[in-house]
DNA sequence: TGGTTATCTGAACGGGTGTTCAATTCAACT
DNA sequence: AGTTGAATTGAACACCCGTTCAGATAACCA
């Protein structure tokens, strides 16, 4: 039963990137098989081989796909440090509540990385980090924050902020601007000099 | 060849539960076999059934002893919140720098309990942040501390302090005690009232 | 209308999975 | 010395794994 109406070649490929992000963060990279994803594109496995060389290749595409875009979505604005760190801050949040199946796997499969592949993807989000340590050090050097240690404020802000995507729901008590806004209230003070 | 030297049963339990937690943290729960689990102790797969009724349960027996006694060792100090908030603070980045992966696979193996052990380890989870909660709220109550919301005020400190796990390491640039003072330095501010 | 080709099926491959259990081994006790 | 029984082996069970590929299908092109 091929081809059954037009060419399913751009229909399948999405939805197999697509399948295999809802069940990889929902079970694990490791708890999914190949069958199961098939399955929720509505094929049989073999066929998924047309669109991916391999499992690996799967998770590690979602996961290259999800730093680059992260990192070519956010330009630091000019402006003081203050204004970088809420743009930063701001953007990440909302960044993560608008793909939380993306974050989780790009945080939770790390383990699940073949060497190579994982050294890639460490790579991006050095460079992403390392976007955020730029503007500490700035803020640092004009006295408008005050921390004792840049790469660990920075690794703490980026835990509590990513963190978001372990509790919100959509349609729950706090809606994504008050979010926003108290996360950034927080990431705030936590590195502001005394005033 | 079984009963080498004096009895094995009080050996072979607790080096099944090491050797179950170093690789569950290691390469995922989904992702280690019995059979590994049993080469790492020294015994065929068949044997570790003497010392566990499934894998389900060597998984969820080391996350519940990990909460419970996370919250068993902890009690709230007397004396103003401010005093209280740096005794949970500094007590939770000590007791998760001494157990990076009981930690780590209470987060990220939470997916791979069956429905009833989820609930009880989430519930356990649940307890552990309102001792935070609570704090906060006196804090507040007392205008010693100023946030919009405790809620969400609970888990980002919880997810930023967490995240110390994702990037300590033993020998590393700074020393335990540095860490357990930035972090409370950086809690501190988060949550402090305007002076 | 007939041939071409992208798309997919379905079976197969070698191997791994969690779990069970009869048989075996051997320290300890009588 | 003989017996007991805790501890373990090793084989077996039924099933699932990622991946490959010859063959079937059907939309498109000449």
């Amino acid at each position: 039963m091929a081809r059954k109406q037009g060419s399913h070649a751009d229909i399948t490929g999405p939805r197999l990137r697509e399948a295999a992000l809802r069940l990889f963060a929902r079970h694990g990279f490791a708890a999914v098989s190949m069958r199961q994803i098939a399955a929720e594109v509505g094929v049989q496995a073999g066929a998924l081989y047309l669109y991916t060389p391999d499992k690996q290749a799967l998770l590690f595409e979602l996961m290259r796909g999800h730093l680059e875009d992260l990192l070519a979505d956010w330009q630091p604005p000019g402006g003081p440090p203050l204004l970088q760190l809420e743009s930063f801050v701001r953007h990440h949040i909302r960044y993560h509540l608008d793909r939380p199946d993306l974050v989780f796997i790009a945080y939770m499969e790390l383990r699940n990385l073949e060497p190579a592949n994982f050294a890639v993807i460490e790579g991006l989000r050095r460079d992403y980090e390392t976007q955020l340590e730029s503007i500490l050090k700035r803020g640092l050097a004009t006295g408008e924050f005050d921390m004792a240690d840049t790469k660990l404020a920075t690794m703490a802000l980026i835990a509590m902020l990513t963190g978001v995507t372990t509790w919100y729901r959509e349609g729950g008590r706090l809606d994504r601007d008050t979010v926003e806004a108290l996360y950034w209230d927080m990431a705030r003070k936590a590195v502001a000099a005394a005033r």
